[in-house]
RNA sequence: CGCGGGGUGGAGCAGUUCGGUAGCUCGUCGGGCUCAUAACCCGAAGGUCGCAGGUUCGAAUCCUGCCCCCGCAA
């Protein structure tokens, strides 16, 4: 079977190089354009587009995937697989491909449709997310069902988690594919009423309410964690803050530092401490919170959030 | 030329305004105390102060150029 893989990010590779690993035939990648990152704003290629580059599969980097219907149509692809491509797909794109065009989406649908389902799993307090392969219709992550696989979350943040059910994802979609290529592979529809969308995520949604109980902040910092990154601020500095642990220390004052030695930074929440394992002040460098307390950036009895 | 912070013993920082023999909190090593400890006490090693020039009797500190790291914004 002929396919097509779009994706963009490093995470997104692991399924292709499962696909390929499994003999399905990759004839083109379809991958976000290169895009100018950092400071100095380098025009940069999408990991996948590197991989794809290095591996001598061809590449189509589209602006507009809409666009270029005609020059998908024509690589005779039979179906096409999506794992965070990054565009919204048409029935022009879909209909490209007789056997149909799957996505890999890291959550159980029809919970947690839309961008960014691992964050949100997380930061609800979801105890298990999953991978969906579903087959790809107009609407957001509505297609319907092929296979579907749980796991636990535990006390992970979000790359962790992601990296986990990218692998699943890996398994997942050679398996689905085997039953589209068998003729064997069962549909089924999602239930609309159970759905719940996620949201955008902004830095809005990242700044830290130490006034939440401990259990929820460190949630939020552990949905944020690689991107994009839980913060607060400290004497009018922001503080990204990349690891902490809920402490059952009650304190009142939410936002003071009621301890801070090597163990960690302990602020008190509404609910408990906040022990701040890894934080990054603007301008510095991302530091274990023994050294940041060594440097004497913070000391018990100063106070995180207070914005200037 | 997007805005800004920073490069000082192994780590994180102070010192730079008003040049004058390098300091703090840790770590490491040795010793001590303790039933014991992420605790405490004593001692030691360890730094061409990012690089290159310049000014000066003397530069971490002043001047010039360069390299590297980081936050924000894109």
């Amino acid at each position: 079977m002929k396919l097509v893989y779009a994706g963009a990010n490093a995470l997104s590779i692991l399924p292709l190089q499962a696909l390929r690993d499994a003999g399905f035939n990759v004839v083109a990648a379809v991958t976000q354009p290169d895009r100018p990152v950092g400071r100095k704003a380098v025009l940069t290629p999408c990991p996948l587009k590197v991989y794809a580059q290095a591996a001598g599969i061809e590449v189509l980097d589209f602006p507009k995937i809409r666009e270029h219907v005609a020059q998908l149509c024509a690589l005779g692809a039979d179906c096409m697989v999506t794992c965070s491509y990054g565009q919204i797909l048409t029935r022009a794109v879909l209909d490209c491909f007789a056997q149909g065009v799957y996505n890999i989406h890291t959550s159980l649908l029809p919970r947690w449709r839309g961008a960014s389902p691992i964050q949100h799993s997380i930061l609800a307090g979801d105890e298990r997310t999953g991978v969906t392969i579903m087959r790809t219709d107009v609407g957001l992550d509505t297609g319907d069902i092929l296979l579907q696989r749980a796991i636990a979350i535990g006390e992970e943040d979000a790359a962790a988690l992601a990296e986990r059910l990218f692998r699943l994802g890996a398994d997942c979609i050679t398996q689905a594919l085997r039953q589209v290529e068998a003729g064997t592979a069962v549909f089924t529809r999602q239930d609309d009423s159970a759905a719940t969308v996620c949201k955008k995520i902004g830095k809005a949604d990242c700044e830290i309410d130490f006034s939440a109980p401990a259990e929820s902040v460190c949630r939020l910092i552990r949905a944020m964690n690689p991107e994009p990154l839980a913060f607060t601020f400290l004497r009018g500095k922001t503080v990204n803050v990349y690891a902490a642990t809920a402490e059952p220390i009650d304190a009142k004052d939410p936002g003071r530092v009621v301890r801070a030695d090597k163990t960690g930074i302990y602020v008190a929440a509404g609910i408990g401490s906040v022990r701040i394992a890894f934080l990054q002040e603007e301008g510095g460098k991302r530091l274990r919170a023994a050294d940041f307390v060594n440097g004497r950036k913070v000391a018990v009895g100063d106070r995180f959030g207070r914005r200037e």
